[in-house]
DNA sequence: TTCCTGTAATATGTCGGAGTAATTCGGAGA
DNA sequence: TCTCCGAATTACTCCGACATATTACAGGAA
């Protein structure tokens, strides 16, 4: 089994052959332990039904204490990872019980490898979700919403999308389309699945410089929710999600 | 699955003095305590930027050891519905951080008098996500796909919708149109949302017995499936939503 | 006033042990 | 040989006390 310890930190002084935890500065210690045993379930090196060696064992393994283990095993079971009962040990659940829209879910899939399978699966959620949120929006923004976009809009014109600061105004943008659905699960839902699909922007600029300029798409959108356009609206974010899945696709060579 | 309430609200003699936790035979401590805090939590007994009181003394009031409310307590941390920082306590988080669409959070949200708006919010949502759903389902699905649906909506007709034999074939079916959409994200998302949505089947059976026989409307999505026809899928999918959602809003007065 | 620093309050991490529930395996009966 | 049943084993569950680390807050200095 790898004992490398992907990007944990290297601040660790020892050279030990264990696989200790070292956690950061803002991290916890349960809070590092599930990190790894959810990176490593997401990454399929524990598979379904697999046992995670007994609780003794593993917290010895590790050099934690068993309550640490124990609550980084609640934050996992929580999230439907993983189920523990007395005697059988902690089995790892099949996938479709897994909360696979968690963030932090999503986060612990997209630490190494993403599967591009899953990668695809959520890029056609949003294909779906957006261009609804977008239509919604265009019924019920009101001045602030747009407001707010037009703010996010100028700002990402002013820093490129190259820039943090940019890529910020992005999601700006698109958290006020959101809130202008008024609707919380659909508000949670596309937040969770954009923050998660923007870990793939990383991809996408390492294949090449931006493809093209987005803006356009984007005051597409704008125009349309202003003008209270359902149709329109659905139809301009669908292009939108579309280029960005015909970027990240071709950087991801599937 | 079908997990019955153990009711660990109705059956305590004592009256405000300690708020003790029952917990019932299958049901763990801390998840007992992270049952009565979750729903606390939704119901807006606490509001966001509340601290629950300190730990220790939390836990005195519950009558539970620390380690048993800590657990708790990540468990909550982990839907994100509180955070905790030493010295400041444990506050509960803003709503647009908590996971609503965790399934046990969704559950904790319709254990006592559902949000109305919330339970609006979802039903959107579900109209967003199924049609398309079956869209997908057209597209993809196969013969063993076809067969398990068939079998389903047999099983439908057989029993009522009035038995719980045929809300175990309603759930069936749906299920089996999201296995054919080969999307895990959307299979976890809908399965999620059916869920919660159907725990408000029981309203609309107190308000009055079926309002009107719902198996031709699922025999013309099962038609359009079948034949491959993704625009008649969607729009069959949206009737059957649309249908539930006008029956569950006059039950519930909205 | 503003900034800094020390302290107290509170959460976090650790430990070992008692309790409890479920799997497993052996034995009895058919 | 097969099935059923009970007891031992085993691993999780819960507990309470102790040690540590962090940080909010207050009080003093510039």
């Amino acid at each position: 089994m790898a004992k490398e310890d992907p990007s944990l930190h290297g601040d660790e002084a020892e050279t030990g052959a264990s696989a200790k935890i070292a956690r950061g500065p803002g991290r916890r210690l349960h809070g590092a332990i599930a990190h790894k045993l959810g990176t490593a379930i997401l990454s399929g090196q524990y598979a379904p039904g697999d046992v995670l060696s007994g609780e003794v064992a593993f917290a010895e393994e590790l050099e934690v204490s068993r309550s640490a283990y124990r609550e980084a095993i609640q934050v996992l079971t929580a999230k439907g990872l993983v189920e523990s009962r007395p005697k059988a040990g902690t089995r790892v659940l099949p996938r479709t019980r897994w909360n696979l829209l968690d963030p932090e879910v999503l986060a612990w899939a997209f630490a190494g490898e993403p599967d591009i399978q899953f990668v695809r699966d959520l890029f056609e959620l949003r294909a779906i979700v957006e261009p609804a949120a977008a239509r919604l929006a265009a019924q019920r923004r009101d001045k602030e919403d747009l407001r707010l976009m037009k703010e996010a809009l100028a700002a990402m014109r002013r820093h490129t999308l190259a820039t943090e600061l940019g890529r910020a105004a992005d999601r700006d943008f698109h958290n006020a389309i959101l809130n202008a659905t008024r609707n919380d699960a659909l508000q949670v839902l596309s937040a969770s699945i954009g923050a998660a699909v923007n870990w793939t922007t990383q991809y996408k600029q390492r294949a090449r410089a931006l493809p093209r300029n987005p803006i356009p798409d984007h005051v597409r959108v704008y125009d349309a929710i202003a003008a209270g356009d359902t149709a329109a609206a659905a139809e301009a974010m669908g292009a939108l999600v579309d280029l960005a899945l015909e970027d990240t696709a071709s950087a991801m060579g599937g």
